[in-house]
DNA sequence: GCCAACGTTGGC
DNA sequence: GCCAACGTTGGC
């Protein structure tokens, strides 16, 4: 069993929530839609079954962190990709060689809004990604540190 | 709605 | 392989 990692993963809450995250069969939902490589190739070459999610919302009135999650699968494909009417339609991909994987992410726990001033404020965090001018990167890596200090403000 | 920053595309 | 143009992200 490699070492845990954690992650960070935006969502729009008008896409996927935490409440719609909750509300999901078995709190788990298919992380759909990513068309970044960077961010596939987090989720199809390092993610573990097992591993630390903070689940955020972004592009909202309040951004922030509002839950944690649990990497619940090893990569598949994203079926959006092969579907027309979906807006994540990809005409490049085949089913033979899918261009864009995905993993499922089940609910640990809804939380408090640790928002993303709050996010700034806090010295142990200033070195995450997601603080950096200018990162639009959708899922990004967390230190152990990182991971324990959310935990803390989270109380 | 604005705009900075970044990723992707496509012509050369 | 370069780079300008374009599209997207995401905070404000």
């Amino acid at each position: 069993m490699a070492k845990q990692q954690y992650w960070l993963m935006k969502s729009e809450p008008s896409e996927c929530s935490i409440d719609d995250l909750a509300a999901a069969k078995k709190q788990t939902v298919p992380w759909f839609g990513v068309r970044n490589y960077q961010a596939r190739n987090y989720m199809r070459d390092q993610m573990q079954v097992g591993d630390g999610v903070l689940f955020y919302h972004s592009s909202c009135p309040e951004p922030g962190i509002v839950g944690l999650a649990t990497v619940s699968s090893t990569a598949y494909p994203d079926e959006t990709q092969f579907d027309k009417k979906s807006h994540y339609y990809d005409e490049k991909s085949t089913r033979e060689e899918p261009r864009w994987m995905l993993v499922d992410v089940t609910l640990d726990r809804k939380t408090r809004l640790l928002s993303l001033p709050e996010l700034r404020e806090a010295p142990e965090l200033a070195d995450m990604i997601i603080l950096k001018k200018g990162n639009r990167l959708s899922i990004t890596p967390v230190t152990a540190a990182e991971w324990k200090a959310v935990l803390k403000r989270l109380g």
